[in-house]
DNA sequence: TAAAATTAAATTGTATAAAATTTAATTGCA
DNA sequence: TGCAATTAAATTTTATACAATTTAATTTTA
């Protein structure tokens, strides 16, 4: 098999269809008023609510520098506040606002949307969520931070 | 089933796995001098050596916006020439140089590097890249451009 | 055939990503 | 205790992505 063939490529098709999904994501998330990523860090605290910036990179495996600029686009959207820790000054706390917590509500069609959107049945979602994960879980093991 | 939950996305598996393949890459890809999408571009071209920027977005699923500066880039590092066609002056032409040619012997080994830094097994690799590979052309089904 | 519509690239503007550096705070330990 | 090492965020820099607009060339069609 010729190995330097797009075709032939694992990372390519998984590149190309993250960008894809991301893409069907864009005009459910424009009614939110939220970007793909910035819909990835209100998941995470609608679950959490409250948890410091290095917490929130550890769920969605980014680094500050990409957050720090994302957190402050969502606090201007007064989404979220950010506060200095009192224990450790070093640590920023990220919480909920109740503007935050309330968008919740208009965001529960999201995940039945993108299915329509992706024309995916929940099997077949199931089998590639289960493969990725897994796939993610060992590589994270691999070099753990 | 709680849907609004970050372990329940099909989205956020596939979009940090994809990104952590791409940072796999990263070392390997140092060595040629190339990012990671300068060398899904490179991949193109070994295989097709001469086409359009049209051509080569419909390839990669990229439009000008991204490929204007990374074909720049490219050309810079002389491992490409653009050119407008003569049959159609709207058409930029890519063609691969004599050093862009020669740079595949050096690429030959990253297939198996990325094997190795991944630690997956072929099985594994081509379950994955048969499921991605299937769900992305039946998104491209969904809306042709 | 001349204006309108379309097409291909490039450009502009916005938003990630992530490595590397910087800053400030905390911890460990000689 | 005091200083070196570590840690958490932010900042800086470089490189994508991609929507929207612009520019120039080609096609379509009234």
């Amino acid at each position: 098999m010729e190995l330097l063939k797009l075709s032939n490529q694992l990372c390519f098709p998984l590149y190309a269809l993250s960008r894809k999904i991301t893409s069907h994501y864009l005009p459910i998330l424009e009614k939110l008023g939220l970007t793909y990523p910035q819909y990835l860090v209100m998941l995470v605290l609608w679950d959490e609510h409250k948890l410091s910036v290095k917490e929130l990179g550890e769920r969605l495996m980014l680094d500050s520098g990409t957050l720090s600029p994302l957190l402050k686009k969502l606090q201007e959207k007064h989404l979220l506040t950010r506060t200095r820790s009192r224990e450790d000054e070093r640590v920023v706390l990220i919480e909920l606002t109740d503007t935050g917590l309330s968008l919740k509500n208009m965001a529960t069609g999201v995940p039945n949307d993108i299915m329509c959107s992706l024309q995916i049945s929940i099997e077949e979602m199931d089998q590639m969520r289960k493969l990725a994960s897994g796939m993610l879980e060992k590589l994270n093991q691999l070099e753990p931070a």
